[in-house]
RNA sequence: GGGCCCAUGGUCUAGUGGCUAUGACAUCUCGUUUACACCGAGAAGGUCCCCAGUUCGAGUCUGGGUGGGCCCACCA
């Protein structure tokens, strides 16, 4: 059996990615006595591509899951598609150049459920592209029936249990998606703005306020001086009067109020931000709304009905210079929250939504944090921090048309909560009906819940849909919790948040023992990558060039948690290291062509020399320390061990060193136990490659090796067990003296400009009595590589090698 | 303002208290040796950000700076 000279990626592979399909190599063993490892995998929104963050993070958890596979474990390792909410409206809206709020609920349902069909394929194909090896036949997609019960059952049992409830209460509002959004989907940026004194008249006295959002004037309720505030001590129970819209507000007094900020006089309105919500509530004050949820002034704003927001803000600036009522205008820049979707800033708007509460289980939820252990240890931290500074319970209604539904009804009369039952899930209450209705009432009597569900409602139940708790499945009871959760950085107050909630609340325990968080791709510069930059990197791209193992191995070289920037020189390193192993490989098989090999299952020690103790050693080494950083979620620790041990033990010299015993052998025994060494270290380290590189690993296993061994695929191959006996201090150290006169050789061939092949005729080396005795050992080897005639010793201190 | 992460040859980077600080890329020199020119063998290149401390010993631990990045808060 012989490798052909060149290797061909392209063809090898998508050869590999179908075979392992079709031999379904990745499938969950139900009936498998092996221990289950479990894996919560993001599902990653369908929008076109996969983008190079995804790469990285997915490859960094599949080399963890290659890992366990071969390490023994019956691997649960699902995968899907979070294909509802507002990510997917919008994409539909693009493609399908359509405007979701001027189309029925279910012809924009089905035009999105139609677009994901088309979409979806070309999509996947991605994830299999760069050698994922989840069970993709057995994937979700978050807006099939399977989810939407999953997620409907969450709520029932959520609400049953006390964690929801729906209230009409100020809440963060974009008015471009116009739907209600939680503070997890809330970004920060510096925007432009004009901080403005203001008079307000109290009486005949000129009292000025300093505020950015002139619109709101028609909104202000109330205004709030510190108590201590000797300016304004005197305005105790007095009213001002709201200049253009000419009503009286309350001058009240509060400790929070800064008296250093803008005058030291501030306004409340109903709402400007998250201060103001607290006033409401704390004063009692009445509710005066200016802005309606289209984000157009409303007819409390008299003078500016219908206005955008900014058109408003502008106008009302001018007419207030041309009444004297501006004393000053500021240009400022200052942070502002808005919708990360759409850029929009986000209003707090008073509207009816349905909330999970959080708030008062911040306690528990930081505590589930104690019991994961966190890959790397320091996102914890974020986690718990996040939750440390949450200000809202989660708001899960949407106003929008592509989601879950609410299994709720209410009742026209009285307007009591009518909730589905359990056994008729999944439900759209715009066409079902509930199957009990409350007393004296008939379907007449009752109206749907409108608003569909945040998708992290959904996608927050990933271990349960994965698993079938909806079901009942046993799968569920068996294996929830699972073993680890893989996710980048970015989505810990939102996904890792979420998933906590729904796992404390729905299955009472955490949702998986371990999670392993992944870091981001930024450019090769280090900055983040943006369209609107221009620096993205396509993965697509990247595998075109460099295979999917090159740029897994780009994936595998960033430690777990750590940014890293793209330098295309790395994925060329990968490559490089691919084309290295097929070189290697091809020369071993060379070399074993009239070798009787038989499968391994322990290693004949009987005839082996002193360099194959050597090489065996350092095998077993790497195996130890590859095996502790893998168990660790350390792969790039345990890839750093096995490249070394490949190309500077393995390539750079064992293979050198036994070059002469198996081209012209002389003795057949040596060549043998060369062959024998070379047989066990080449699948070795092919196996401890397989999880980072699957396919290159996979062409070389399956044109020898499987022959030998019988595995269907080196990826369900036994992992290398580490085995003390394998370990051989004395030959490794006498290996260790032999590369470096070895070394000591090349040097001087190098600064002559000679050619390494050039015979030299004498070579003295000078060490010490011990070093002697174990250079005595492998002088031949030394020789032979070395091309050296006569050999001598001399007695030294330091080891020197004299050539001449 | 709070929290977290980071700082190592030109660039990126390993380094979990212990000989001369790791590797890759780039640079230079040599070598077409029958696994590999998508190569190999070498060379040069470092105040391990600064200060103080702990220690027999610090790139590594502690404290304090400086600089960079990320998250959160700040929106009157």
């Amino acid at each position: 059996m012989e490798l052909p000279k060149k290797y061909s990626f392209e063809e090898s592979e998508k050869k590999w990615a179908e075979y392992w399909k079709k031999k379904k190599v990745y499938r969950y063993d139900e009936k498998s006595e092996k221990p289950v490892f479990s894996i919560d995998t993001p599902p990653p929104t369908v929008s076109g591509n996969m983008h190079i963050g995804h790469a990285f993070s997915y490859a960094q958890g599949d080399i963890v899951a290659r890992y366990h596979r071969m390490a023994g474990k019956n691997l649960f390792y699902p995968y899907g598609t979070d294909d509802n909410g507002l990510a997917t409206e919008r994409l539909v809206e693009k493609l399908k150049k359509v405007n979701s709020k001027s189309m029925k609920r279910d012809e924009f349902r089905d035009l999105c459920m139609k677009t994901l069909e088309e979409i979806k394929p070309d999509f996947t194909s991605d994830w299999v592209k760069i050698g994922v090896s989840a069970d993709f036949e057995g994937s979700y997609s978050t807006i099939d029936n399977h989810c939407i019960k999953t997620s409907q059952k969450s709520f029932l049992d959520l609400y049953k249990k006390g964690h929801v409830y729906t209230e009409e209460s100020p809440v963060s509002w974009c008015v471009h998606c116009q739907t209600a959004i939680a503070q997890a989907e809330f970004e920060n940026v510096d925007m432009t703005s004009h901080f403005n004194n203001v008079i307000f008249k109290q009486g005949s006295k000129e009292l000025v306020i300093a505020t950015t959002r002139l619109e709101l004037l028609p909104a202000c309720v109330a205004l709030f001086a510190h108590p201590d505030d000797e300016r304004y001590k005197d305005l105790k129970g007095k009213f001002a009067r709201v200049p253009l819209f000419d009503y009286e507000v309350p001058i009240l007094y509060d400790e929070n109020v800064d008296m250093e900020k803008g005058t030291g006089l501030m306004m409340v309105c109903t709402f400007g931000d998250k201060d103001d919500v607290f006033k409401w509530h704390k004063y009692k004050l009445p509710l005066k709304t200016a802005i309606t949820i289209q984000g157009k002034m409303n007819d409390e704003a008299k003078g500016y009905e219908g206005l955008p927001i900014k058109e408003a803000r502008k106008k009302i600036s001018e007419d207030l210079e041309r009444q004297g009522l501006l004393v000053s205008k500021k240009d400022i820049t200052h942070a502002v929250n808005v919708h990360e979707r759409c850029g929009t800033e986000i209003e707090i708007l008073k509207t009816k939504q349905w909330f999970i509460r959080v708030l008062d289980k911040k306690q528990e939820l930081i505590g589930a944090a104690e019991k994961i252990k966190w890959h790397p240890e320091f996102m914890k931290k974020r986690y718990v921090h996040w939750v440390e500074n949450l200000q809202w319970d989660w708001c899960i209604s949407r106003q929008r048309h592509f989601g879950v539904p609410f299994p709720v009804w209410y009742s026209k009369k009285t307007g009591e909560i009518i909730l589905a039952d359990e056994d008729q899930l999944p439900v759209d209450p715009l066409s079902d009906k509930p199957k009990t209705l409350p007393k004296g009432h008939t379907y007449e009597d009752i109206i749907p819940e409108e608003d569909v569900m945040d998708t992290w409602n959904t996608s927050s139940l990933t271990p349960q849909i994965a698993l079938g708790w909806a079901e009942n499945d046993s799968k569920y009871k068996k294996v929830y919790p699972m073993s680890v959760r893989m996710q980048a950085h970015d989505i810990i107050r939102t996904w890792a948040f979420y998933t906590i909630v729904k796992g404390l609340y729905n299955s009472n325990d955490i949702p998986w023992k371990n999670i392993m968080v992944s870091g981001f791709v930024l450019d090769p510069k280090g900055d983040k990558m943006s369209k609107s930059k221009g620096n993205i990197i396509m993965p697509q791209e990247v595998i075109g060039k460099y295979g999917a193992d090159g740029l897994r191995y780009w994936a595998a070289g960033s430690k777990l948690g750590e940014d890293m920037s793209f330098q295309e020189k790395d994925v060329v390193t990968g490559k490089k290291t691919v084309t290295k192993i097929w070189n290697a490989s091809k020369f071993t098989i060379m070399n074993l062509k009239d070798y009787n090999a038989k499968p391994l299952k322990e290693l004949e020690l009987k005839d082996l020399r002193v360099m194959d103790k050597w090489i065996v050693s350092k095998v077993m080494r790497a195996v130890k320390n590859a095996t502790e950083s893998f168990e660790s979620y350390e792969y790039s620790r345990s890839m750093r061990e096995t490249d070394v041990l490949f190309w500077h033990k393995f390539c750079d010299n064992y293979l050198e060193f036994v070059k002469h015993r198996t081209y012209e052998a002389k003795d057949e025994k040596s060549k043998l136990a060369a062959q024998k060494t070379l047989y066990y270290s080449l699948l070795s380290i092919l196996k401890m490659f397989a999880p980072v590189m699957p396919f290159i690993t996979e062409e070389v296993y399956q044109v020898y090796f499987k022959g030998v061994e019988g595995f269907e695929s080196i990826h369900v191959s036994d992992w290398p067990s580490f085995n003390k006996k394998l370990l051989f201090e004395k030959e490794e150290k006498a290996g260790d003296l032999a590369v470096r006169v070895v070394s000591d050789i090349r040097k001087h061939k190098s600064e002559k400009g000679l050619s390494l092949k050039t015979e030299l005729g004498r070579v003295e080396v000078s060490c010490s009595d011990e070093d002697k005795k174990l250079l005595e050992l492998v002088v031949e080897d030394v020789k032979a590589v070395g091309n050296v005639k006569e050999f001598v010793f001399s007695k030294g201190k330091e080891l020197t090698t004299k050539i001449n």
